[in-house]
DNA sequence: CCAATCCGCTGACATTTGTCATCGCGGTGG
DNA sequence: CCACCGCGATGACAAATGTCAGCGGATTGG
């Protein structure tokens, strides 16, 4: 895999502290900006973006377009930068089940596989996308130089086994309409970590996506949207919806 | 909290590498002895373990004892040295989501809340249980020392994630006698990881337990296991079970 | 020895969820 | 403009799962 080189401001030496890139509006190919967008790379210091800087690479992807397939050779780690990806896991009956979407800049994509030799799932680009991704074969050399980066890459680590644990509560513990709720409210929240403003919500997954996401068929999920709407809790729109009601959405995903 | 020290046999100056404990048998109370036991720490370094050792303590467990509550301020990370730990997280509706059982000497607990201030889960002793604990507020001091650690933890998060991700693809795409169909192959799999010889699986959990784990209630569970010894895949015994045949096992586990 | 308890197990029935076939809308390309 | 296709949506029915009440064996403690 390849891509372009990505590069960063120059900041007067000696200004070894993160900070804000210059940037206005923000640079795509900038690696500053794009760190910046990050919970967890925007703290690092400018040596360690440098030291990303040298092996990171930018990349494009289409909707449908795999950043990479399960069973392949792991070679890298990827960063989003914009657009929204689905990591997936393929059954022995063929269905499929979407353990991950990845949609705030930052995100890291591929980390459950850094020390497997080959992918344990499917990403799929779920709209124009834009990562940088970064060879796992020099990570060893960047993480014996700059201490900041296992740290974060554990933060992020860490993160995502919290964010698993609560989706197998859900998946194991609620019904649908609980799971769906439940997900809505999810999607609520990300969209105000991302400090969107608008009241609806779009829905970048397919009825049937959605339904792999959340471990039931398409027809329980219709079911389920269904049933929230008579509840006054949401109203279906063109491509998303509102929340009408929030609270009666918890109660509703809590169950009982 | 707090517990017992541990401490480490002398092993002459010098001799610097990760090597085999020379106890025999084990001492329960000896880092490195712990250590061996381990797919993650065995290959520490004498210095990592000595590091480590300065800071851990020893602490045991009996069956129904918690470790830690959901809730509870996150103070220290576990690490298994014998018996069993069950984590779960407790919803709203009362229900419990069981999703890590630490079996294998050196499995980590508690490392999903590294970066948390409180405990996201409860861990539960199931048997009389030995672990030790390590403070998190050493850890920067360790890691900052020992390169070794940060990638050991790392590594152990990273199987966390795919182990997490495989089970999120059992509760959202396989009906119950599926995935009771599972998880006895993975009894079966640790079970070996752990050289244990005999041919019954000797089963830790209640039925409800078990129920918990896989997610569904235990009428249901006990309808697949009858399913399953009817199939001749299984033989229930006293407490526990005898595969009698895995490919039948691995078949009624895929689902078609 | 008995009572109390925990746990595994079962039957009967209600509810939820899946399956399948089908319809219709909206976009897209010839 | 029309044919095609992907996607959302629906009804009717089948199958899976949950709920609840209850039985009985094993263990524990008096």
């Amino acid at each position: 895999m390849s891509g372009v080189k990505l590069w960063i401001q120059e900041i007067p030496a000696g200004d070894n502290v993160a900070g804000p890139c210059p940037h206005k509006p923000a640079d795509d190919r900038c690696l500053s900006c794009i760190l910046d967008d990050s919970d967890y790379f925007s703290t690092l210091s400018l040596q360690a973006k440098r030291a990303l800087q040298e092996f990171l690479e930018f990349k494009s992807f289409n909707r449908h377009a795999l950043l990479y397939r399960e069973g392949r050779a792991s070679d890298d780690l990827f960063i989003l930068i914009s657009g929204q990806v689905k990591v997936y896991k393929s059954l022995p009956n063929g269905r499929q089940q979407i353990h991950k979407l990845a949609v705030i800049p930052g995100d890291l994509i591929a980390c459950e596989d850094l020390y497997l030799d080959r992918y344990s799932s499917t990403a799929e680009a779920i709209c124009t996308t834009n990562v940088c991704f970064l060879p796992k074969r020099h990570l060893p050399q960047i993480i014996s130089r700059h201490q900041e980066i296992p740290d974060t890459l554990m933060r992020s680590m860490a993160r995502n086994l919290n964010f698993y644990i609560r989706h197998i509560a859900n998946l194991g513990q609620k019904n649908a309409l609980e799971r769906v709720a439940s997900y809505l409210l999810f999607l609520h929240e990300t969209h105000h970590e991302r400090n969107l403003r608008s009241e609806e919500l779009r829905e970048s997954l397919t009825r049937t996506e959605l339904a792999d996401m959340i471990g039931v068929t398409q027809r329980t999920l219709i079911r389920s949207l269904k049933k929230l709407e008579s509840e006054q809790a949401i109203v279906l729109t063109r491509d998303g919806f509102v929340i009408l009601d929030k609270n009666i959405l918890e109660y509703l995903s809590a169950g009982d």
